[in-house]
DNA sequence: TGAATAATAGAGTGGCTGCTCTGTTAATGT
DNA sequence: ACATTAACAGAGCAGCCACTCTATTATTCA
């Protein structure tokens, strides 16, 4: 088969598996689901991927070169205030995703149980953690630019925080949470001027 | 049955389910395998709990009255700096249990799909919510005090905090992670001064 | 064209699961 | 002492699940 065919046939099945995974978790989530919700037969489904534990891992796999290019253009950007504003506007997108908080909770317990899954995950955190480190430690060499915290710490709260706002994301308060988000963000990166249209 | 011992046997179901729960998940763990680690046959199970669901349940609905107490003990500090310590010192100590970060990915999961128990963690959180925003109000309406959010966006965002900790709480780190959590509090809070101890 | 392989469907299977049922022992109240 | 109820064990059951097997159709390529 034209591999652009099967490419495009198996994402298909990880975005209907995305959505089983993301409301009923992993072992909530039958393979008959998925396949009703795909619209293939159980044979189908595991002549695409051997096992559903390799489905899940797909759902995440995919996003690491994503990741990756979006790192990329965030360093290469000529000022370290607007790669963060790239890095971090992408991340709190992704806030509006509604499966979001159900494939990061799933995410989080398959990780207490599957290293090899820990590892994926790992891998993705890295990228973005070493990304947003770089970034900072340009903004701490800045004169007169001084960080509430080590470069490192302050990469690793950003990522906290947006994981933390993932897994309370109410669609009716995502405005004021967002706000609030880029608040907190401008804090810990040491910017002295509140982001523009904000008068607290 | 004595209702004490009653409730000594029940409380020991309670934390071999807990434990369960928090390294396999809720559909992860099979009622056999609780009442092995609790040493009790299949019938003495069902004797106490209906469903596994309501097993799930009691694991944390045994936490609703402790943290009742706590928050009214912080509310009845003379000083709201005072109470917000200890709030948040007992919130911090939380994070040395090594079950907690399953136990709370378990938690959001089951949450997406048991209404019951999503009330039952609305219930938690609104405690808390409230006790930490009339601290936070009580402090903001001190002369020369100042919150960089209002008052019920402070509390949530110190919850938010927390339970971010909570999910990425890696044992090796854990006393940097909580220093540094002070300080984000601190500034939450409106502190100017650094946390004792601290010279960054 | 024809052979080889990929894609797909769906029935079938062995194993596990939550829970029930029955029987037995221990505690309690009168 | 005795009746009643609570506490407990564990065999058994109906249902579901991940995955396999077989058969059929579509695609590729020499």
């Amino acid at each position: 088969m034209n591999p652009e065919v099967h490419a495009r046939r198996r994402a298909a099945i990880v975005e209907a598996a995305a959505a089983e995974f993301a409301t009923h978790g992993v072992d909530g989530t039958s393979t008959a689901a998925v396949c009703r919700r795909a619209g293939i037969g159980s044979g189908t489904l595991f002549h695409y991927f051997a096992t559903k534990r390799e489905l899940f891992h797909a759902v995440f796999a995919d996003d690491l070169p994503r990741t990756a290019r979006r790192c990329a253009e965030a360093l290469a950007a000529p000022d370290p205030d607007t790669g963060l504003d790239l890095l971090t506007g992408h991340l709190i997108d992704e806030l509006t995703d509604p499966l979001a908080p159900g494939l990061a909770s799933a995410a989080l317990l398959q990780a207490n149980r599957d290293p090899e899954f820990a590892r994926l995950l790992t891998a993705l955190d890295a990228q973005l953690q070493e990304a947003l480190t770089t970034l900072l430690a340009r903004l701490a060499e800045r004169p007169g630019r001084t960080l509430p915290l080590p470069a490192p710490s302050a990469a690793r709260w950003i990522r906290n925080l947006i994981d933390a706002a993932h897994l309370t994301a109410d669609a009716a308060e995502r405005d004021i949470t967002t706000a609030e988000l880029r608040l907190i963000l401008s804090w810990l990166t040491g910017r002295r001027e509140m982001p523009p249209g904000e008068s607290p």
